[in-house]
DNA sequence: TTTTATCATCGTAATATTGCAATATAAAAA
DNA sequence: TTTTTATATTGCAATATTACGATGATAAAA
């Protein structure tokens, strides 16, 4: 089938899942690493960097794009995105609330 | 294709992205959740607390053993699981690792 | 020993993901 | 205006994932 049930699963669990997602591919863990790393928000040779298409990377972008971790949009010809610091922020304390949650219960 | 090309990333970029893969389902994240609150290791209704059915819920335990986040094994006819908190803390650093590593260059 | 209960595995169908070539789009440059 | 540059979109092929019925394996219970 390939179609996750998210229907019967809680909120939460469905929001743990969908942020995890945008961080289990490491082509978008490279550009989100990358992009960091540039100054003034130009950013526009992560093709090079990463090693994948450009259409394969415009792809991974519109991932993280529509999970809100870039901010900025395309100015003319140039790409000009930046982290959305305040939503990786959310999503590290929504993973940290999971982990913190999710302890053994034994200690054998 | 729906290959991921691993060779072309990091160690750790790829690490990040298989750690993340656990959590990218709904039904790992409660498996996870439920297992952590049972006492005992007795965690034999999982089945019936996600509401997938039993082969699934299996395929999604073997996801998660695999990742190392589960210690114990079958006892008799009975499951005995619980988390393995150590491997679930490694994660937990790791990602936090990344999040520290991927701040916003830039404050428009 | 037979039955029952619990979990794993196999096989399979449906959908999702990944990747790229080709093409489209948009704006700067010539 | 035409060309160039940078990115997005489309279409498609290959592989991965998700889910479940059927079946197998194992051990407790009867």
């Amino acid at each position: 089938m390939g179609v996750t049930k998210e229907h019967i699963h809680s909120d939460t669990h469905n929001e743990i899942a969908a942020i995890a997602k945008v961080f289990a591919h490491p082509a978008r863990v490279a550009i989100l690493q990358y992009v960091s790393q540039q100054q003034n928000c130009i950013c526009n040779d992560i093709v090079n960097e990463v090693g994948l298409s450009q259409p394969t990377i415009s792809q991974h972008l519109q991932v993280i794009k529509n999970a809100g971790l870039l901010k900025g949009t395309t100015k003319g010809k140039n790409l000009c995105y930046c982290i959305n610091a305040e939503r990786l922020s959310q999503f590290q304390e929504m993973l940290n609330t999971f982990f913190t949650n999710t302890t053994s219960c034994c200690t054998p």
